[in-house]
DNA sequence: CTCATGACTAGCT
DNA sequence: TAGCTAGCCATGA
């Protein structure tokens, strides 16, 4: 199906139903969503398919970069909704930034929990 | 056509 | 930890 007479609408479609299919209260990644798509180093494509969303029920928040930092710059409006919207879902948001699944605080949580 | 831009990433210093 | 670089790719001027 990856054939490359695909348009760029069908692979639109595809990210935004990797997107809808995260769980509340989890996070993913722009390179991990284009991934799920079929669409390994479309971190970008991600990016802009979310950028140009209109669909009010789409969970677009749970969408941040590969380091879980928000992607907006820090303060703007985008930024502030994206965290408050986080937060909303019992996500810990610390200074812009979600803890990520494989992701752990510390080497002595890691070893000692 | 070329150039600049961006809700990105991984690697190196 | 932080900053820089190169690669990435769709869009618009």
């Amino acid at each position: 199906m990856d054939s490359p007479g695909v348009h760029q609408a069908a692979l639109a479609e595809r990210i935004r139903a990797v997107v809808r299919a995260i769980a509340p209260g989890q996070v993913a990644g722009y390179g991990e969503v284009a991934r799920r798509a079929g669409l390994p180093g479309r971190a970008r494509l991600a990016a802009r398919v979310l950028s140009s969303n209109e669909d009010p029920q789409l969970p677009w928040h749970r969408v941040v970069r590969s380091d879980g930092r928000i992607a907006f710059p820090a303060g703007s409006e985008g930024f502030l909704e994206q965290g408050r919207r986080l937060q909303a879902e019992g996500v810990a948001v610390v200074a812009g930034r979600v803890r990520m699944p494989s992701r752990t605080t510390s080497l002595d949580e890691a070893i000692w929990g």
